[in-house]
DNA sequence: ATGCGGACGGAAACCGTTTGCCACGGGACG
DNA sequence: CGTCCCGTGGCAAACGGTTTCCGTCCGCAT
């Protein structure tokens, strides 16, 4: 049963009836306004070179408002070949440091009408490449990688494969962590925030000053440690690193083998990061020692709630937020064809001082480097 | 100038030349395997009604597979007016409870081939329904609602004109917290939970026993105030409840208020989340009281960290991840038509005794009802 | 021999937008 | 007065799938 049709074009695209509860389409705005989809398209356009005089446009403005027309992302992705959303690769979601870039990420994305999609990878290096594929496949503007990549080969060749072809369609990629790939960066002072603590336990009277860091496999740890290691070097101070995986348990390990070490007395941590340091704080607590009157503890990231630990622990302030934020506002720069200077760019990060940190109790004479 | 084309048929589709690096679609897929478009579309999706024979069907795999052709999520979307994609609506991701429910609601997402959209509300209703409607336009197959809603009728307008318009296109609604609202929902024993955290502290043998509750616009607050009310009822003991909203200085607030109270000194507080609980226990320490010894505080939630504070925190846990990951199980199954009964779901709650719930100090002989 | 229905494959419409290319009209210019 | 060009607008072809409709071929019953 032929419907009556609208229109006199032979084979223009016609609906029988705009159907009032369904969202109105582009055709309806350009029916309204009595002019083509072209013609629709291009005024409702602020920036396309196709010149469209002043009266069509206000009329298609006028039309589109009426029928409250909002056009279909799905319908521009496949034309443009890339969604208006953009992804935030991390970890682990309750850890709150990725949860504070998480939220900085999405503020800022979505004060730009970009969506973004959390992929957890829960540690998991094959869940990444998944998330990933599933990513470039779906066509996002744009990846956050919150955390540090690993160095294994078969995961750096996957990635780099998926990478090549986001990069292809034009996707942005955008690192939130040190990374071995030469990606646009926006990362926390790691290396001198390390040093400021250290420098601050130094200061207080400690020589004796172990770290508690990272898998050495994570640049994050690395540099941490490079800024420890330069400010012990700098004091002339003996240096004592273990190390232990990112994790309450792998800090609360590790604490009990720097205990172990019976060579020197150990007065002070540095862990790398606030988790490990709250692990390690339980760990001298179950062995009846006092922080921060038998050793001082000084964390790293100043993780949200902090404060309520017993005792409140002194860290350094990494802006999470801020960082996430600036990931997205990097990227959407790419997307822009801007390339940001300078590459990688270092955020600033402050000392918070607390109560786990204290100068030693006994003051010893520390022993002279032979 | 007009190029060789490929195929005999007048108006057929064609490709100058499958550009190798440019991923394969459906099209190169079908000339590889010799069969016209719409069979290598049948022959590729398991569940299609049109008979194909085994050995095309055979044929079209095997040539997807050589060209290792995944099929263009975008095209499928515009095409079925739908997304892959399911959102959830938090909150705060920073609060550990929400990042919690987000870490299971991707998993088991992913798990089913779907991305999770991130909306963070930042506890604004206005950025909510801005959310919401972006999700709306962009078709998501569903949204998880984390949090629960207000009772302010602007707002609720406005949200059940989106979900209208969501379920309108097929979309699915969960919600994962109590809603006033008629949707499918996985929520927590909120009742029993409190009444199960008031009953701990009367066998203890506390009689006073005040409740630091939520927000009384929200539904998760009245449930957990009303489990308190009916186990203090039951057991003919009187409450005092004082109310704030969920945030560490709001617990702190009221645990003032309730301190201030003179008629009866309170032996015991359940307060109606963690994070308050966190927020109590700050202030009772600022005062110099001592938890268990002079007070006994409880807490809702269960959030990750909690053995850390000092004392650590008797409470009771939410299975928060579970709750997410159901919340996303319910909505594919919304999705293929099973409405999933019943239609709220509640998941059971248990009790975690700590250090800070303690027998009252000095027991008095409770003054008798009049 | 004729009719019929089921199994299979293909052409084309469709989802909603953007955009390359062409057409048309009029003012500027030779 | 003819041309050229610019300002404006429209047609139709993408983008990459899914699905409806139709045609063909075959076996089988009448």
């Amino acid at each position: 049963m032929a419907q009556a049709k609208r229109g006199a074009s032979t084979k223009a695209r016609n609906r029988a009836r705009p159907a009032p509860q369904s969202p109105a389409i582009l055709l309806d705005v350009a029916a309204a306004a009595r002019v083509s989809l072209a013609t629709a398209s291009r005024a409702l356009d602020p920036d396309s070179d196709h010149p469209v005089s002043a009266s069509t446009r206000e009329r298609v403005q006028a039309a589109a408002a009426r029928l409250s027309y909002h056009p279909n992302p799905m319908a521009r992705a496949l034309r443009a070949r890339r969604t208006p959303t953009i992804a935030v690769v991390v970890h682990d979601v309750s850890d709150p440091y990725f949860a504070e870039i998480v939220r900085g990420a999405t503020h800022t994305a979505s004060t730009h009408g970009f969506l973004t999609v959390m992929c957890n990878s829960d540690r998991d290096p094959a869940t990444e490449l998944r998330y990933v594929q599933m990513l470039c496949l779906s066509r996002v503007a744009g990846v956050l990688f919150a955390g540090g990549g690993l160095e294994e080969p078969t995961y750096r060749r996957a990635m780099r494969g998926f990478i090549r072809s986001i990069s292809e369609y034009g996707g942005a990629i955008v690192a939130l962590a040190p990374r071995a790939e030469a990606w646009a960066a926006e990362v926390p002072d790691n290396r001198g925030g390390a040093r400021l603590v250290t420098e601050h336990l130094l200061s207080l009277g400690h020589r004796s000053i172990a770290m508690i860091g990272g898998p050495p496999s994570i640049r994050t740890s690395r540099e941490r440690e490079r800024g420890y290691l330069e400010a012990m070097d700098a004091a002339g101070a003996d240096p004592y690193v273990a190390t232990s995986d990112f994790s309450r348990s792998g800090g609360a390990e590790a604490m009990s083998r720097v205990l172990a070490r019976r060579e020197r007395r150990i007065t002070a941590v540095f862990v790398a990061t606030d988790s490990m340091a709250i692990g390690a704080l339980t760990e001298l607590r179950r062995r009846g020692l006092e922080v921060p009157d038998d050793i001082s503890v000084a964390g790293f990231d100043d993780i949200p709630g902090l404060d309520v630990v017993h005792p409140s622990l002194t860290t350094v302030r990494v802006p999470m937020a801020e960082i996430g934020s600036a990931g997205v506002t990097r990227l959407l720069a790419l997307l822009n064809g801007e390339p940001g200077r300078p590459r990688v760019r270092v955020h600033p990060v402050t000392l918070m001082v607390r109560d786990s940190t204290a100068p030693p109790r006994r003051q010893r004479i520390s022993r002279a480097r032979s």
